[in-house]
DNA sequence: TAAAAAAACGAAAACGTTTTCGGATACTAA
DNA sequence: TTAGTATCCGAAAACGTTTTCGTTTTTTTA
């Protein structure tokens, strides 16, 4: 059972291995006929192309990277959802990796994908990048690249992103409203931009609204999960700061806070509102369900891909292409975790 | 700025290609000066093997395909994260499709990784999926094949997982231990066997401890998720059967089903007990939380790859390989929804 | 019918690597 | 010295495709 090549075809035919492929291409310069019979033959021995060899003479994998610091994520997966589903719709596949938030491993993975030489690359950084000497050696090998969500603005290349600044302000802004005098806020890591952000957000909602900012009702969410969220809240009720909102910065954070009031007869919103971040699947499954920010991750994904694709496109043309960044609407959802 | 080739490096030299090519690799044919002074020179120009070539050259190209039938999925993603972990360690990347839950794409998709030429292919079945001619191509392209989670025992290849059936039937008797004298049970579809052995591990724990099977207690939970436990919920307490506990085919299923009784001021597990299956996230951050079977998706993930990597290895090195199966260990977890 | 134009085909190079196998050089033993 | 043996190197083929460009064949035009 051999491999059926071009040459095989153009044998049994009795014709070049050139016609063939350009038969099968469909080039001009091959008459109806010859290629009516290439076709035929080709459909009979099951032709395939050899994309090894097609890679090779076209320079172009059809595949791309995607790096993203965790897989197992109502959020990143929704993002991975649109990009795998709107690659395949063109054509590609793609290649993902987790950086696992680590800053060294997203190096050697950008290296990895180099070497595979993939058609582009889509990046969610992880929490501990600030070198992007990595991400310049992507420009600098003329490899497309798109950076989503957790970007860094130091780099020249499209971005798809939400107003995370915005958003948390609107979310404060939405506690503020509904009658919350003292709000804390369970923030993220120090340094990726979207903490910060969120941060930003949230402070600056105070301030707009008159409400003093307190940096004691800062409580650090250090991985942003249930068990961080779950950590801040116990310390918040020791500190008894008699706070009446919180805003978390991720629906995860918020959740464990939540269950650390249950279990000590803290009533929500009652006693205390939670207003969560992203809108992940569980924020609507648990009781009482979680007021949040929707981030829309499955449209991001698709977003991150078409425009991946609009430079894959222009580069391929011998184009130039200026790098976009796009930001994506969030909204406040009404849930009953605050009032 | 040419890429670097090894018709570079040997000019520079002012050696020949294949020389540069052995020393590279260490070839024993190779002096020890002239290895030495062809890693400097290709250090020197960042030397990076075209794996084009290379692909074309070894007809291998370090690449494996997963098809999944959802990754926006507790458990899904655990096993991506696990396969994709344990395939970069061994020098793979990992192309992720996802087959939504229908044939028809599974088996555009199967084709699309046969004509990528991938090394390996690792798949976890659609509900809808009965015709297995697809899997059966690949295996006549002789690409190794691992078959992990929902599997068809009609195909010849390895497999992992778990025993769905036995699983089953420990979640159902911890509900009779915990003194439950009738039990309902939210099944998910009627094709994928895992619902099939879910359904029979429930009946048999029920038969072995003297309480009679009644199938007007078998709720169907078409799509296994959040939506469909609230509706199959809903549709219990009309029935007003006086069932005082659930096992679910699922932790989604499982939640939605506890909502709706909250909603309706039923006591979990007081009036009722409800048991989940695979151990979600999720189920530990709701309240009460859930109690269930633990299903170890990374563990089944690496598990999944490591087999697929033996069998490349053993065709690389031209040796007959036997499929194994696998079946991993799960455990009952007991939470608060259970008494 | 001859010349010009159009249509169809194919030889060969190229993509960059790996590997076989024969040849050259240097070294050892008699 | 010669023969034999390591040691080192390189020519060339191969992987299967794409594409340029020149050649041949057919058709059209005058």
């Amino acid at each position: 059972m051999k491999e059926v090549t071009l040459k095989q075809i153009a044998e049994n035919l009795g014709i070049s291995v050139t016609t063939v492929s350009k038969a099968l291409k469909n080039y001009p310069d091959v008459s109806k006929k010859t290629k009516a019979l290439v076709k035929e033959e080709a459909k009979k021995l099951h032709y395939k192309p050899n994309v090894f060899a097609v890679n090779l003479r076209t320079k172009e994998s059809k595949t791309v990277g995607l790096i993203i610091p965790e897989v197992v994520h109502h959020f990143f997966s929704s993002v991975i959802n649109g990009i795998i589903e709107e690659a395949e719709r063109k054509g590609y596949l793609v290649i993902i990796l987790q950086s696992n938030e680590s800053y060294q491993l997203e190096k050697k993975q950008v290296d990895l994908l180099i070497s595979k030489r993939v058609d582009g690359i889509m990046i969610s950084l992880a929490n501990d990048t600030v070198d992007i000497s990595h991400l310049l050696e992507i420009k600098e090998h003329e490899i497309p690249l798109v950076m989503f969500d957790k970007i860094s603005k130091l780099v020249p290349c499209s971005k798809i992103i939400i107003n995370d600044r915005q958003a948390a302000y609107d979310a404060t802004k939405f506690l503020i409203d509904s009658g919350c005098k003292k709000i804390a806020h369970f923030r993220g890591a120090l340094l990726p931009q979207n903490s910060i952000d969120r941060f930003l957000g949230y402070k600056k909602a105070l301030e707009d609204h008159g409400l003093t900012y307190d940096s004691s009702l800062i409580y650090m969410c250090e991985r942003v999960d249930y068990e961080d969220g779950r950590r801040a809240a116990l310390q918040l009720m020791k500190d008894n700061k008699e706070v009446d909102g919180i805003f978390a910065v991720t629906d995860m954070a918020a959740v464990g806070a939540m269950t650390v009031f249950k279990e000590h007869g803290i009533k929500v919103p009652e006693d205390i509102s939670v207003m969560g971040f992203s809108n992940w699947f569980l924020s609507q499954a648990i009781t009482p369900s979680l007021s949040t920010i929707d981030q829309p991750g499955y449209e991001m994904g698709r977003k991150t891909f078409k425009l991946l694709r609009k430079e894959m496109k222009a580069k391929k043309a011998g184009l130039a292409f200026e790098p976009q960044t796009k930001i994506l609407e969030t909204s406040v959802i009404k849930r009953d975790s605050t009032k």
